[in-house]
DNA sequence: CGAACAATTGAATCAGGTCAATAGTAGTGG
DNA sequence: CCACTACTATTGACCTGATTCAATTGTTCG
């Protein structure tokens, strides 16, 4: 059951994106090792599935590099990406509303581990410091989805574009001297599914902030914000997220005045 | 600090819909009795607002009965009901994100329980059961904003509202022999806000359910459904709900075939 | 009874969705 | 290395569902 992390996985596009992920992290509070200990270790590759229940017993899963999107499938209605899941955070079978179809989506190559929630509990009832991060992950985790009920709810289709930006830019981005650079972790469609939009309107939004200059794409798939204090404003929801996911450092946050 | 219910609330408009409430509840876990006795028992008056955070500690709320609702503003930007909270239900300070105006509100008279959550945790700690809720609650709860993240961003208004409807029904609702009995537990506009609409298409959808013969109004904002099947087949979302809330006993749930 | 407010409803407007045509971008096999 | 195919993304023209604004009706409460 010991971590044995002979995977070499640093294929493709991921290495980059992985240090990118793990580095910048006043994360509120780090995974305890001893879970670690109890977990198997996974390693995805971008589009891969992982299912979301283990033989029936409630799963649970902790992101360490990488991001997994959580796929909803309504009856008789278009899909929904309920959530984007970044390095620490936890996501449990239980999370997944019964009678949808709901799949855990790879979006980029990374590593995640997989732990018996049972185990877990157990885990937390002897160890404070475990109890308090799942207690924490939990509360960041519904703190998140109470932004993005916000988002999709009252934010127009501007609006929703900035906040994903600049919540891929705090969870996953790096800060050069030019500027924060990110990659878009998945299609336009699932991004239009996450944000509730249709991929014409979020395409079209996207060419429109890249000739406001907002943003310019490095190469395919990544983008490079220069000015991020200009993207934030543009989003209501940038100084919450802010304030949750903590800003990379050297960023504008604090030259915000 | 041990329970001491002395109060006298059978106000106003209240006592009728906390019975519907508190009645039918195939809810999955109940709340440990040890909570009751580290918690400071609350009424509230539809309208109300309770503070989110108990002198700086991170607080966490119970709803017994009646519904409670998370007001959610982000800057510039339209408020926004980010959940509305039954009976079982459990609300921690940290679920409202940071840096935006968030208010706990009553939207119908009820009983809530508080507490330091730093107890609730130590509880926890010791009390398999009360670990067992609290992780139980808070899966629902995210399940919950997971069917919600899938109505905002992928419903169309009428099957936004047949949505909220099931939900009340399957939450507040009184089984009678002409069919299901519940009160809208809050304004239009809370209601619009709640399903990211404004409140005159809202109030449109209501019409035009009214004149479908989908519902009829007992009293004011008391809803009669008498067709519970009927309204079920407008929202995606139905079997969900069911599935997480438990149908009302003697509903068209089973006799769906 | 009348004032203040909540809800309804119609008409005009517009943001975003739909459809369709085009242009990029891998990936594959000669 | 270069076609060739299968996708994904972009962009324009058009259309529709939802919002906005405003006028009206209904409700609550002093």
């Amino acid at each position: 059951m010991a971590l044995s992390l002979k995977i070499e996985d640093t294929a493709q596009a991921g290495s980059r994106a992985v240090y990118g992920v793990t580095k910048h992290g006043p994360a509120p509070i780090d995974v305890p090792a001893a879970l670690g200990s109890h977990a198997t270790v996974l390693r995805t590759r971008r589009g891969q599935a992982l299912a979301l229940a283990q033989q029936g017993d409630e799963t649970a899963f902790i992101v360490r590099s990488g991001v997994l999107m959580l796929h909803i499938t309504l009856p008789d209605s278009a899909r929904q990406v309920a959530a984007l899941n970044f390095p620490g955070d936890l996501i449990r079978t239980g999370f997944a509303p019964p009678c949808a179809k709901a799949t855990l989506v790879a979006a980029a190559a990374g590593e995640v581990w997989r732990l018996r929630f049972g185990a877990v509990e157990t885990l937390a009832a002897s160890d404070l410091g475990v109890m308090r991060y799942l207690d924490e992950a939990v509360a960041r985790r519904i703190a998140h989805q109470t932004i993005h009920a916000a988002t999709l709810g009252r934010l127009d289709s501007e609006q929703k574009v900035a906040t994903l930006l600049v919540e891929l830019a705090l969870r996953t981005g790096r800060c050069l001297p030019q500027g924060v650079v990110f990659d878009l972790p998945a299609s336009r469609k699932d991004i239009a599914d996450y944000l509730g939009l249709n991929p014409d309107t979020l395409s079209r939004i996207m060419s429109r902030f890249r000739s406001a200059s907002l943003f310019s794409h490095a190469e395919r798939n990544r983008i490079l914000v220069r000015d991020f204090a200009a993207l934030a404003a543009r989003s209501p929801a940038a100084s919450s997220l802010m304030a949750l996911d903590g800003a990379p450092p050297g960023l504008s946050t604090d030259a915000s005045a």
